[in-house]
DNA sequence: ATAGTTACTTGCAAAAAGCAAGTTTACATG
DNA sequence: CATGTAAACTTGCTTTTTGCAAGTAACTAT
C-alpha cells in the first residue's frame, strides 16, 4: 500500500485504487471494520492471522489515506479504537463484489453473514453514530 | 498473488479473493484485457510501466487461476495472445466499483472511457467470440 | 549480413513481508 | 508490595517479493 506522499503509478482510477488498497491485508482490515470490529486485538484475532507489525503499519496507512480514523476509548494508557470514515465505508461495494466473485468461482469458501450483502455504506456510518 | 497449489489464509471469500488477485498488478492486467488489449507488448505499453518479469509471472498465475487463457496468434515462433475467461470477465464489476470509489475520492484521476462503466462481463466474452 | 521486433528469462539489488521477542502502561491478585 | 496478566505496539532479523537492467530466442525486413 502506498505511502501518502508518494506518486501514483498513473492517473488511471483503477491503478490509483490499487496503489491505495491493492495489497493482501488492507481490505481484510476494512472487512473487519465493516463487521463492527474496532480494536487492535479484534483485528489480530481474525482467522487470517495478520502479523502484528503489518497490522500496525496498515492501520497507520489507512489512517493517513483517510480510510479509517482512530478515537481514544480509554485513558491511562490511551488506547484507540478504529472506525471507517465515509471514504472507508464506500469501499463496501468493492468488498461485496469481491465476495460475489469468490462465491461464484471458489468452491469451498464460506458464505458471509447475510447482513454483509445487504448493508450499504450509509448503514456503516449510522451504526457509528449510535 | 497466490500460487495455485498453496492454501488460502482462511475460507473467507474476501480474503480468498485477495489471495488470488490482491496485489498491485493483477487487476491492472485484467483492466487492459477488458479494454481489448491481448498481447504481451500491449500490457507493457500501459502507463503504469509494469516490469517485464512481473508481467510474465502474473500472466502465468492468472492463467493458472483460470482468469485468463492464452491462444496462439502466430507460428514460427509461436506467440500467444491473452484473453479473459468467464471467471476473469466476472471481475469487471469489481474494477467498476474500484473506479467509482477512486473517482469519488481522488481529485486528479482520469475518467475512463464511458464504455468502461457501461459494459458487462457478458459483453467482454461476446467481443471475444467475434 | 545486419538490424529490428516480440516475448520472454536471468541475475542482482532494494523493498516489503513475516516471525519472534521485547517494551510500555496499567490493572489484578496473593 | 511483588508478581502476573493484558493490550497495543515496536524492534530486529530472515525470507520473500519486487523492480531494474541486461540477455536470449526465433523470426522478419532491408
Amino acid at each position: 500500500m502506498k505511502k501518502t506522499t508518494e506518486e501514483y503509478r498513473s492517473k488511471c482510477p483503477l491503478s490509483i485504487a490499487l496503489d491505495l488498497i491493492g495489497d493482501k491485508w488492507s481490505l481484510v482490515i476494512v472487512r473487519d471494520l465493516c463487521m463492527g470490529k474496532s480494536k487492535y486485538g479484534d483485528f489480530q484475532s481474525s482467522p487470517e492471522g495478520i502479523p502484528t507489525n503489518i497490522l500496525a503499519s496498515r492501520l497507520r496507512l489507512l489512517e493517513e489515506n483517510g480510510i479509517v480514523i482512530k478515537e481514544p476509548y480509554q485513558d491511562r494508557p490511551t488506547r484507540y479504537a478504529y472506525f471507517l470514515t465515509e471514504k472507508g465505508a464506500d469501499l463496501l461495494p468493492v468488498l461485496q463484489q469481491l465476495v460475489i466473485w469468490t462465491q461464484k468461482y471458489v468452491p469451498d469458501c464460506l458464505t458471509p453473514p447475510e447482513i454483509f450483502s445487504q448493508i450499504t455504506p450509509q448503514d456503516l456510518l449510522l451504526k457509528r453514530e449510535r
